[in-house]
DNA sequence: AACTCCCACAACCGCGAACCT
DNA sequence: GAGGTTCGCGGTTGTGGGAGT
């Protein structure tokens, strides 16, 4: 099928963004929306393809993301769920509250991969790296691989809990996701799994969280100005985080 | 102080899927 | 059903800043 290119490559600005390319961007989506992002640009004056500012909306731009380093819980969270899912970022980040997937695919690259791989652990295949050799012996994968990280995922949220399923190399586990599973685990497997894990949601700081964010100056307007908007949005916005099963458009 | 290297993250690119006519 | 358009995803690259020499 023939592609026409997202933009015309001439006078199209590539690039970091300015702090008024943003201001114009939110101010456009907060005012109207974006039913059609190849017309965004050039209905708020940008000059920049429609998909450069879906990204730049998307991923640093929404008012419901959460910035900063990932907790203790959503990095075993994240670690789990790319030993089932592999990476499929998108289907992670939905898991994952207020977190994008181009977000998440740069913690893990940046840190989470360098961090198993310091364990001895394979950060594709989730194993013990040094079990892979022996084929009959590869039956761990990242959460029960040695003492001392089961220590390290001690966090508040998971109190240490090795799950019993994770004795499963990824293909097993992907394969017979179900009845070994934990209900948690369960319900992420479910395609339209709506947004759970409460725990996320309570962590310090996330309640009121657009508010805290705003007042730490993270986000270049003003949220109670956004609120209204975000309402009005509401749908729009449920469809932008992840619940995939809503329409399309 | 100047230079180089490394790291983290924002942004881009190309592709496939979904949707529309 | 075919062709065209738009969106979303995942891989990759570019760039700025900090650390090290």
């Amino acid at each position: 099928m023939g592609r026409r290119p997202c933009c015309d490559k001439l006078g199209v600005k590539k690039g970091p963004w300015s702090a008024e390319e943003d201001e114009k961007l939110v101010g456009f989506i907060l005012a109207n929306g974006h039913c059609c992002w190849r017309a965004v640009p050039k209905l708020a004056g940008l000059l920049r393809c429609g998909k450069s500012c879906r990204l730049r909306w998307t991923n640093y731009l929404r008012p419901d993301l959460r910035r900063g380093l990932l907790s203790d819980v959503e990095e075993q969270l994240v670690i789990d769920l790319h030993a089932r899912l592999g990476n499929r970022w998108s289907k992670i980040a939905a898991m994952l509250p207020g977190r994008t997937d181009n977000e998440i695919k740069n913690l893990w690259n940046t840190h989470i991969k360098k961090k198993l791989l310091r364990r001895g652990i394979d950060p594709v295949t989730h194993q013990l790296l040094d079990r892979q050799a022996s084929p009959v012996a590869s039956q761990s994968t990242v959460t029960t691989d040695s003492k001392s990280d089961a220590d390290q995922f001690q966090s508040p949220g998971n109190q240490g809990h090795i799950p019993s399923w994770d004795n499963k190399n990824p293909a097993e586990a992907s394969s017979s996701a179900g009845s070994a599973d934990p209900p948690l685990m369960n319900c992420l497997w479910e395609d339209d799994a709506p947004v759970l894990l409460e725990e996320l949601w309570q962590l310090p700081g996330n309640e009121d969280n657009y508010g805290a964010i705003a007042a730490a100056g993270q986000v270049p307007w003003d949220y109670e100005g956004c609120c209204e908007w975000l309402l009005d949005y509401q749908d729009f916005e449920e469809g932008d985080v992840g619940s995939e099963n809503l329409p399309r458009r």
